[in-house]
RNA sequence: GCUGGGAUAGCGAAGUGGUCAAACGCAUCAGACUGUAAAUCUGCCGGCUCACGCCUUCGUAGGUUCGACUCCUACUCCCAGCACCA
């Protein structure tokens, strides 16, 4: 497939300022994506965006992967409410953690260097600033902005002058990294899309080239009606240590049929002659969940490896079998638990147990859940404040799980 | 700068001296049902406690009062209009 084909196979196409998305099969370009380090980890929202950073890689375009630690200490607008500001420290960690993943999953050589527009930003004046990019907005387009209308103006929350100014310094990105990279395209979700048009803007006006912006349509959770990742509570880290593989390849093996075939094209590699095959194989006994099954332990290798998406698999057949059976567990199994979720000594009362698990907060929690029919140990529903003196696998609600060594 | 309005739990939003840990909606969490899905129904829903109960919250800091989310003062931030500027 062309480049121009495979995105729109694949579910990414959404705006962009291309003539004709053929285009982009002309000759491969130079192109940039970019992410604040707003936090410790990228999520599923990003991961979409990478793969289709990806797509392009595939089809000789070179990639530049941006971290903003420039753009990071000011903060893109929410169209609700002002941003916090983020600490100095806690951005300089951030950048790290982020340039790392970006690295990963993109499967990038080691030595792939990620900018950070603060490199460069640091320098800017601002005065120069103000004459150079400054004047180059018209402050009406500024205003005619919908999130700059949302915040301001009765019912709003206000904007800052430090927010309303962030896609002046994402612009400025895009027109320095045409200066020195050669970087005529920029990639993004479609939150983005105006940001990038700053760019376009300042390269037109200032270097009078042609650059272009493409995005992605933001990934839907179906059931919210919300972008993927985009609430704190309930977003899906890439980072182990934030959201544990197990539960990663879970939220996967937990989508809808219908989702199915839009997360494949997005998120894995598949072939549309593979993609075929495997709904065929799903529809024929949906309740089996095939179909999420392998969406899962495809999207799982691509972050954190094959050798721990199939011991998600593996974990999750057990797990969720009817007639499991735990006094079969061998020691390899029993490993396997003992990674994948958190763990407390045996000899203690079961709701201690739940405790320093973190399955309950409380002591008060953890008679709650009791009470209410939610642990399990072994497969067995328990409601009483039992000793636990073997090792033991407890289970809180549908699918989170200690367990007892 | 002036005048008026506002700041309540994760979000939205009631509450205008005691019956407020705070209505209601959404989200989360748990239960039933199910395909570990969706929809639906039920419960929970500031923290701690087996529990009577205790503790901390209604922008911040003080004050009045037996008692304040509710009244007063100052401050911070937001919104609107006016003025200034142009």
């Amino acid at each position: 497939m062309k480049l121009s084909e495979e995105l729109q196979w694949r579910g990414f196409y959404a705006e962009n300022t291309l003539e004709d998305i053929t285009d982009l099969d002309k000759a491969p370009r130079n192109f940039y994506w970019g992410t604040d380090p707003s936090a410790d980890s990228l999520h599923i929202g990003h991961l979409a965006a990478l793969m289709m950073c990806a797509c392009f890689v595939r089809h000789g375009y070179t990639p530049y992967y941006l971290v903003g630690g420039a753009t990071g200490q000011i903060g893109d607008p929410k169209d609700t409410v002002e941003r916090d500001l983020k600490g100095l420290d806690e951005i300089a960690k951030n950048k790290v953690a982020l340039a790392k993943q970006i690295v990963k999953v993109t499967h990038s050589p080691e030595n792939t260097e990620i900018l950070d527009n603060y490199d460069w930003f640091s320098e800017v004046k601002f005065l120069p600033f103000l004459r150079e990019i400054g004047k180059a907005f018209s402050m009406t387009q500024l205003l005619d902005r919908q999130f700059v209308q949302n915040r301001i103006g009765e019912g709003g929350s206000g904007i800052s002058y430090a927010e309303f100014s962030y896609t002046l310094i994402q612009g400025y990105d895009f027109l320095h990294l045409f200066r020195t990279h050669n970087v005529d395209l920029q990639l993004c979700g479609a939150d983005q899309y105006g940001n990038c048009t700053s760019g376009i803007h300042l390269i037109k006006r200032l270097e009078d080239a042609k650059a272009d912006a493409y995005s992605c349509p933001l990934v839907i959770d179906k059931v919210t009606g919300r972008k993927f990742g985009k609430s704190e509570g309930n977003a899906v880290w890439l980072d182990s240590t934030k959201t544990s593989v197990f539960d990663f390849y879970q939220f996967w093996l937990n989508q809808s049929d219908d989702d199915l075939d839009r997360f494949f094209k997005m998120y894995t590699l598949v072939t549309p002659e593979e993609l075929e095959q495997i709904l065929a194989k799903h529809n024929e006994n949906p309740s089996a969940r095939f179909g999420q099954k392998e969406l899962g332990r495809r999207i799982t290798a691509v972050v954190h490896g094959e050798e721990a998406a199939n011991s998600a698999a593996k974990l999750s057949e057990f797990l969720f079998a009817k007639d499991q059976d735990f006094t079969q567990l061998d020691d390899n199994d029993r490993k396997l638990l003992a990674e994948s979720f958190p763990t407390a000594d045996k000899g203690q009362k079961l709701s201690e147990i739940l405790v320093a698990t973190e399955l309950a907060s409380s002591k008060g929690e953890a008679r709650k859940f009791l009470s209410g029919n939610a642990i399990s140990v072994n497969g067995q529903k328990v409601t009483e404040d039992i000793d636990i003196t073997e090792p033991s696998l407890i289970k809180r609600g549908k699918n989170k799980f200690a367990y007892v060594k």
